[in-house]
DNA sequence: GCTAAACCCTAGTTATTTAGTCGGGATTAG
DNA sequence: CTAATCCCGACTAAATAACTAGGGTTTAGC
């Protein structure tokens, strides 16, 4: 599993995406101007996201994307290894012959399991989280801004979202 | 946190340095042949290593390198911040300041959280394995090896290593 | 049908990062 | 004194990521 910006600007799409489509097909360049980034390489994101079937495009004026399937059932590991293709060729990312030594060496690195088991928690987590919890966690900050402005405390917390909210805990 | 093959090819010539420790101090020309890693990179990896304090040198014939302290208070996640520098200043990985849109949009882009909250999970998952466990582990499959060979069918389990070992899950 | 809005595709180009080299120091045991 | 070893910074080659260019194809609306 690799994890470049590509991946991010893909999941971050897709979001936007999702927050719009209710009122018809959403286009690229519309994505584009929101979320800053430019038209053609989202065409790229996007062709690869629809051929792994998680958007459908509309062509011809009034197209654009929409979701191939609910948000719920899009994880952001999908999203990930869509547009971010396999490719782990790298020495021990995965393969088992990674035989490292030249003088009798065991058949298989030492440091093997610790990555295999490394990426298959990230794996996890990237996939204990759907599109539609990132939709809910967007409209939920939207919202509690809305409130911040206004002058009244609410408190908004929506139970279930798979990320802990932690706050503080960003740095 | 980002992952690669230079923070692996630390942890491996740790592990290495690790294992042979015990007589006296270990001269990085042995770990490059041992581990087929160019002198001159190690020298750059170890230097790094030092100045976290994560080894210890001695100069002059018979020198080399030992650990700084015991292998069970290193982690790898001690290893990998040592020579893969943070440096994370790539849009939204870690910073809180990622206002991501141009037109009135939230102070916080709309997946900090999501990365923060894998990094997070992933710096968690490496600070729980210690060099000491994976010497653990190394020795115990050489010590399968040997048994393998000479045909006894001893079952080896350590248990208490934060690693499982699911070995068929290996793909 | 024409036009323009949109998707679609491939092949570049550029910038960054990684992995590794090179060449020279400084230190110290024997 | 010498050789083994650590030490250090600059340089480079290769790979990758990020992004651009420039052309298609499809189709709604006039």
């Amino acid at each position: 599993m690799r994890l470049t910006t590509k991946g991010r600007f893909a999941v971050t799409a897709m979001i936007d995406l999702a927050l719009r489509q209710q009122s018809g097909p959403v286009t690229l360049s519309a994505i584009s101007q929101r979320q800053n980034i430019s038209l053609s390489y989202l065409e790229q994101l996007f062709g690869k996201l629809r051929r792994h079937e998680l958007v459908e495009s509309v062509r011809g004026p009034g197209g654009g994307y929409t979701l191939a399937r609910l948000a719920r059932n899009i994880t952001v590991a999908d999203i990930i290894f869509a547009v971010d293709e396999p490719l782990d060729a790298t020495n021990c990312a995965g393969k088992t012959d990674c035989t490292s030594g030249t003088d009798g060496k065991p058949g298989i690195c030492m440091t093997h399991e610790l990555w295999s088991t490394l990426n298959r928690k990230m794996v996890d987590f990237l996939d204990s989280v759907s599109l539609q919890d990132l939709v809910d966690q967007q409209r939920m900050k939207q919202l509690q801004e809305v409130n911040q402005a206004s002058g009244t405390a609410v408190r908004v917390n929506v139970p279930g979202t798979a990320i802990k909210s932690t706050p503080a805990a960003v740095a």
